[in-house]
RNA sequence: GUGAGUGUAGCUCAGUUGGAUAGAGCACUGGGUUGUGGCCCCAGAGGUCGUGGGUUCAAAUCCCAUCACUCACCCCA
């Protein structure tokens, strides 16, 4: 098959349609509860939307962007993250001045350019939440709140939530310079990625998966002992908030998110059950990204839930296939299909699921199997003598009986049967 | 970008040390029931054995290349 999807990209087929609706609408029913309202940016943007907030250094932006020129040569790229086009959209129709706090939900495909692997796409799904416009501990408390209710609402267990700060422009730089000193003691251990991290981007060295990098990390000064004082209040504030609401979390001072913008709080829901992919929902504070992106200086904060991963966990516990038509019209020679078919359309404008056969010519025991196969609950069959009769066999195929059914006004007398 | 594994029917998979028209189960179509589904029985359709080359009297099987998929590194949702 020459026109087989690219590599990365899946066709989502009916058989899982299903669940990926009820995934968004139980999605909604909870946003709707926190009071969060849904925006549908595009997936087109410039790319100048993405290097200046996600960051020049990043994975992301540095290597996994789809992007290209249009013929008028503007760069443009396939959004990898909700977040700055959220943002964006806050800045461009001056979102604050309607609202102060600004709740946003967006849900839709992202795109990187990564080699794929279990749990990792090239177009993936995300569920975003944002808020935008508070600083306060207890919009970081809400939105995490509302991530554990999402996954708590598929029925999902053995997830764990892990919080961080990651500190504020007047602190972190003080870490990292401890941090850069600490690790270029320590270069020796590292692998070649981190000893140049090491220098560039020292937080990231926290991530690595070497054996003697992770030696040499948790051994590391950790953020949690350098954040300054409003910092290390709100991170409490946060902490005692969670308790309150009876959220049990992990701290983990070497969760560092893979985006420039976070600042001060950042979470992350894991699961052990999805390979090395173990991030199910990750999320953060970004306080300065709305001034950087040239709007006012207003806090957000905000989490990413990937949709694959949460069908991955979900899949287990099996789901239930769609039901079938309420009704199958078996016809038997041209002038029944003929009526048939009006019939079906006059039932379908009542309300009823209906199916028919397209080929006159199949036998009524073909067309029975295949009622019984779409799983249909009743099979009306039309032929010669119903027709002339002016009377239809109604078959309940789940009791096994049938009777007469007047063909005049077929929906109405239906209704009746049925009861 | 790096490494490993796997490619046989729509799906899940057999196929011996190379040997003749490449098989099974499920699914599909038809029949057994001249107008009645599920169970059963019978029959049928469906395959460039990922692709290209090589070795050989003979390749699904051995060799090389290539592509695709999967998993892992990396990174993240």
């Amino acid at each position: 098959m020459d026109f087989a999807t690219i590599k990365g990209f899946k066709d989502i087929l009916p058989e899982e349609v299903g669940t990926w609706q009820r995934l968004e609408s139980e999605a909604r029913r909870i946003f709707r509860s926190f009071g969060f309202r849904e925006i549908k940016p595009p997936l087109l943007e410039k790319t100048e939307l993405f290097t200046r907030s996600i960051g020049e250094e990043t994975d992301i932006v540095s290597k996994e962007m789809y992007s290209f020129t249009d013929s008028k040569g503007r760069g443009l790229t396939l959004r990898p993250e909700a977040t700055a086009s959220v943002v964006r959209a806050y800045i461009q129709h001056r979102l604050y001045q309607k609202n102060p706090v600004q709740k946003l939900f967006t849900i839709g495909p992202m795109f990187r350019h990564e080699r794929p692997q279990k749990g990792r796409f090239r177009q993936f799904h995300q569920i975003d939440a944002e808020i935008i416009g508070d600083s306060g501990p207890l919009s970081d408390a809400e939105i995490i709140v509302m991530a554990m209710s999402l996954v708590e609402a598929f029925g999902l267990s053995g997830l764990s939530l892990q919080i961080n700060s990651l500190g504020c422009p007047k602190c972190r730089p003080g870490f990292k310079e401890k941090l850069k000193s600490y690790l270029s003691q320590k270069a020796i251990f590292l692998c070649g990625d981190c000893q140049r991290r090491a220098l560039t981007n020292p937080l990231r060295v926290f991530d690595c998966k070497v054996e003697g990098c992770k030696q040499v990390v948790a051994e590391a000064p950790s953020i949690l002992d350098f954040i300054c004082s409003d910092c290390e209040k709100h991170f409490k504030a946060l902490q005692k908030h969670l308790d309150s609401s009876e959220v049990s979390f992990a701290l983990n001072h070497m969760l560092v998110r893979g985006l420039d913008y976070y600042t001060r709080t950042t979470f992350e829901i894991q699961t052990e059950e999805l390979g090395s992919q173990n991030a199910v929902v990750g999320g953060g504070r970004y306080d300065g990204l709305c001034k950087q992106l040239g709007g006012p200086d207003h806090p957000a904060i905000g989490f990413a839930l990937g949709m694959e991963r949460l069908v991955a966990l979900m899949g287990k516990d099996g789901t239930s296939e769609s039901s079938g038509p309420d009704l199958f019209l078996a016809a038997l020679g041209e002038k029944a299909q003929e009526r048939v078919f009006q019939w079906a359309n006059d039932l379908r404008k009542a309300g009823f699921c209906v199916e028919i056969e397209y080929d006159p010519s199949k036998s009524l025991k073909a067309q029975m199997k295949r009622a019984d196969r779409l799983g249909a609950r009743l099979v009306l069959m039309v032929g010669e003598n119903e027709l002339s009769s002016g009377k239809g066999i109604l078959r309940d195929m789940v009791a096994k009986t049938q009777k007469e059914v007047g063909l005049e006004n077929l929906p109405a007398n239906i209704k009746e049967l049925m009861g």
